[in-house]
DNA sequence: ATCCCTCATGTGATTTTATAACATTTCGAG
DNA sequence: CTCGAAATGTTATAAAATCACATGAGGGAT
């Protein structure tokens, strides 16, 4: 299956219906594939435990490639016989969220398995308000206007909120045909 | 009464028991008067209505000069003999927030009063994940790393969220006395 | 002034998102 | 093998946000 890394699927979509078009495609099963693999290699080495659920989670939106929900990602834990309340997704999502291989996205409410699973960043994202289609990217928090005003205040920055809203470039294609 | 900019009020603590510790003081009350007096000129300016709820909203989170979950605004709206029911608050938290005299921090679930509310300018945010405490600042998200990526991808940024999570000075210098 | 239309408010109900509390199971160190 | 810590399952509840619909207030045209 090929998808390409801004435009996935719209809210009311399913993913069949919805084309490639975009850009930057890729082979998205390996994608996929490697995504696990950095997981379990990092979860190796720093001794974390990558249970099924979490590993299942961590596919889950691997797979989906945007943005989910804890209740979406709940659903397709008890479609894959896991345990379906509540916590048994918010507690997968806090781990994978801790150690980087997913991130959340404040804005929506939703996660995202880790585009960049084994650099160390500061992520960044671009959020379509039309498709919800999710671009991560990197930052620099601690240059610009931000890191300045830190220093000046005193403030010791630990982590970092960057996300951009707008309109993806499929969306503003389609907008004027 | 003399707040500082940083550092309002801890999680569990009332106002009155937090010492004014911190940076850049100021007269709270000319602030508030400030806030308000900006926004009434910008409405009008504009044909808006700053109606009796909306400015209420407005004046209770400058007064409280930290960030208040639209619950707590709720309750304060009740006492102030106010509908009392979610939506009273939310929409006047809409209006306000679209207007740009009140900002969302989408990681506390929580909203600001503008502390610049003469410019016009991306808000970003420092946020105390001791005691709460917010402090408003810019970003300039269309340069650097974030800028780059949006214009490489086609990405047209609209509203930009900058929240930096970590450790205000107060709490920094409480925690080795 | 009156009518009308639009926008704002009030209220009840519901949905969505997230956490608390506690019993049970699994895993690995010793 | 056993003990203790970590992970999971489950029930219940809290917190955040929206929907739907009725009522009310304000401004413009006649």
């Amino acid at each position: 299956m090929i998808y390409n890394n801004m435009t996935i699927e719209a809210h009311d979509r399913s993913a069949e219906n919805m084309p490639p078009v975009g850009f930057e495609k890729h082979d998205h099963r390996a994608c996929v594939e490697q995504a696990l693999a950095a997981a379990e290699a990092r979860c190796a080495a720093k001794g974390l435990r990558l249970t099924p659920v979490r590993r299942k989670v961590l596919e889950l939106l691997a797979r989906e490639h945007r943005a989910l929900g804890a209740y979406a990602i709940l659903d397709l834990l008890r479609d894959a016989g896991f345990g379906s309340q509540p916590p048994v997704a918010y507690r997968a999502l806090d781990f994978l969220a801790e150690h980087g291989f997913v991130h959340k996205i404040e804005r929506l409410n939703a996660f995202v398995a880790c585009a960049h699973p084994n650099e160390n960043h500061s992520p960044a994202f671009m959020i379509c308000r039309v498709c919800d289609a999710v671009a991560e990217t990197q930052s620099t928090p601690a240059k610009g206007a931000l890191g300045d005003a830190a220093r000046a205040a005193g403030f010791q920055i630990e982590k970092t909120v960057v996300e951009a809203e707008g309109i993806c470039p499929a969306c503003k294609d389609q907008a004027k045909p």
